[in-house]
DNA sequence: CAGTGGTCTAGACCACAGC
DNA sequence: CTGTGGTCTAGACCACTGG
């Protein structure tokens, strides 16, 4: 009826670009893509979607600030490895690493399971409600003290493989895991921070009540779905965050 | 118009949209713009500078993105008002705020003075290590609880006419303010975030040993050097931060 | 050298705001 | 209606990379 022709209008009034944007974004989740070969070029891809370089341009534009892709000049334009550093809750050691040599933490997964359904996790993974979801324990460490503390929550269908691993046979990070497993890339996260007074956690407080900061991460894919819920614990005392307001 | 040639050739290693950017902020800070008048079209940059109109959006778009300029189709590009209530302290009591209608918190200077040199301060501000800066202090309350203690640095040339004023003749919201009474606009702001377990504050913690968040802030004007910089304290059971990850 | 992205031009037409 | 920014084109040349 009407549906048709209004989403026809509808549609033909989002610009070019934006179009060709969820198109390349379509395209490179499809075909997992890897890191090292470049995308189809500009003048590639002007020519496939029949739009102007300019157009093009301003698609790969918009997938570079998202930060899902990397131009190198006279290269080519690449997936970008996500900055896995930039964690804000992985911050608080980089603040007393030893000058010059940051060393990254070692993640050690405790723990893999089906857990039962969480209302509030399904709904922000996609899942429908009575579903299990695989869930993780896992702490990261550097000189042999525990710095963060994490449980995770994952789809069973897009992350299969591991419900079938145990925790030794993990790697010590996480998202390259998941995309080298699961073709699952995590290209963005949004976190939430606040700070609980009296925590206790299994593995970073020692089981006594310390004053510790709370991440929550909802990480998404290269759909834009989330794919991975993560609720981080660290020591109050090693909290340093930087940030830029406009 | 020969300068402009003989510019680009002298300086054709920067970018002519990066030129023409720097030009731009140059007299928007020179002529201490109003936020209501907009800013010369395109068309008129673009003559201005001798340059293509995609040039010139090129420039235009750089000022955007770093919350300088904002554009309104079909009336023209303006000066943005800075997001004030987007600093990371004042974050805490929305989160509490009653459903609707956040309340904006007032805000109370509580001592304007001249202060000795402090040189890591000074050098932040530009300001040679032997001179005197102004420094206030301000609390910010929401039904009359503090929720956040001030203490401020502000060069004294570029802020003469506040070290005139008794702390009654303030204004609720400081950046405005400033702008209005001093010419400086603040367009954006380096935040680093601690925790402090057992701080005490004569505004915030009442006389007693909390924890308390500690923001630090280096707020930079039109022509990007620092112009204020702040220490922000709240309380920690009160803090809830928000942020996107690439 | 050929191929990539980076910059730039000189137009065109559209969508929106305000008179 | 005019003037604004938003989108788009079809080229040009430059700067960089790697064989």
């Amino acid at each position: 009826m009407f549906n048709n022709d209004q989403k026809y209008i509808e549609l033909s009034k989002i610009p070019r670009y934006l179009q060709i944007k969820y198109e390349l974004q379509k395209f490179l989740a499809e075909n997992s893509w890897s890191f090292e070969q470049a995308i189809p070029s500009e003048q590639e891809l002007a020519s496939t979607y029949d739009a102007s370089i300019g157009t093009v341009r301003k698609a790969v534009e918009c997938l570079v600030e998202e930060g899902v892709l990397i131009k190198h000049q006279g290269k080519g334009t690449f997936l970008k490895h996500p900055a896995f550093v930039e964690s804000s809750i992985v911050r608080f050691y980089l603040r007393n690493a030893k000058e010059g040599k940051p060393e990254m933490p070692i993640g050690e997964i405790k723990c893999v399971k089906s857990v039962k359904a969480n209302p509030r996790i399904n709904q922000l993974l996609g899942e429908p409600v009575e579903n299990e979801l695989i869930y993780l324990e896992r702490v990261r460490s550097a000189d042999s003290k525990v710095i963060v503390s994490d449980k995770i929550w994952l789809s069973p269908e897009k992350f299969a493989p591991l419900s079938e691993l145990k925790p030794e046979q993990f790697e010590n990070l996480l998202y390259p895991f998941y995309f080298k497993l699961c073709g699952q890339l995590v290209v963005s996260a949004k976190e939430q921070m606040t700070i609980l007074l009296n925590h206790c956690d299994t593995y970073l407080t020692d089981g006594q009540e310390k004053a510790v900061i709370k991440v929550c991460r909802a990480a998404k894919g290269l759909d834009g779905s989330i794919i991975e819920y993560r609720e981080s614990y660290g020591l109050a005392e090693d909290f340093y965050y930087e940030t830029i307001i406009t």
